[in-house]
DNA sequence: TATTATTGTTTATTTTCTAAACTAAACTAT
DNA sequence: ATAGTTTAGTTTAGAAAATAAACAATAATA
């Protein structure tokens, strides 16, 4: 028996429902995540960035305050690491029918 | 797609670690865990408190210093918390396939 | 019996999370 | 037109959590 360590930027309950809308979703806005995952906005955003300076998604920011749009989308780099966190969970629960 | 909340007690990695060997492994013991989950004996000392106290783990501690001895054993509570916890991840995982 | 090794807890520090407060702009009604 | 309101998002300050270093207690051993 044996525990992988978890990726810490996907081991945060924000960031990973914001990843797994982005996985099966191509894109997805502020406002629509914002409801998605039921966050306030000054999490969403700290989280957002987080995941974009990890190179996990790609952020389009256009305009400032009330016209301003956020539009988020998984990288390549994202959707591996998202893949690979969820095999090492899975592993933690199938212990019982490893080896 | 929704995203259901995370169990806070178990969305902790060395947490969930425990959990996890506990599920299978009827009971263990402070050295074992530390072994298996790579941890720091302050760290696994916290957390295993905390465990205890969610009702998710008893804990049977013998003597004090180098003769002491600490054994786990999982709850039905904490089978039953881990599986949910389970549940709602695998939840994220397939947001791909539901309606 | 003095030293060292082992088992675990306490504590202090750092990191991380989160929400409240804020900025900026676009509507809305007067 | 402009005062007030709503919406989009960021900053930041405080709380909570995680972690490791320091410690206490005892047992082995030299």
């Amino acid at each position: 028996m044996e525990f992988k360590d978890l990726d810490p930027i996907l081991h945060n309950e924000l960031r990973l429902k914001i990843m797994a809308a982005l996985e099966t979703l191509a894109d997805a806005d502020f406002v629509y995540l914002k409801g998605l995952t039921n966050s306030t906005s000054g999490n969403l955003s700290v989280q957002i960035t987080k995941l974009e300076e990890a190179g996990y998604i790609k952020v389009s920011r256009s305009g400032e305050g009330r016209g301003s749009h956020t539009v988020c989308r998984i990288t390549t780099a994202g959707t591996r690491a998202f893949r690979e966190y969820q095999r090492t969970l899975m592993s933690y629960f199938s212990q019982g029918s490893q080896k």
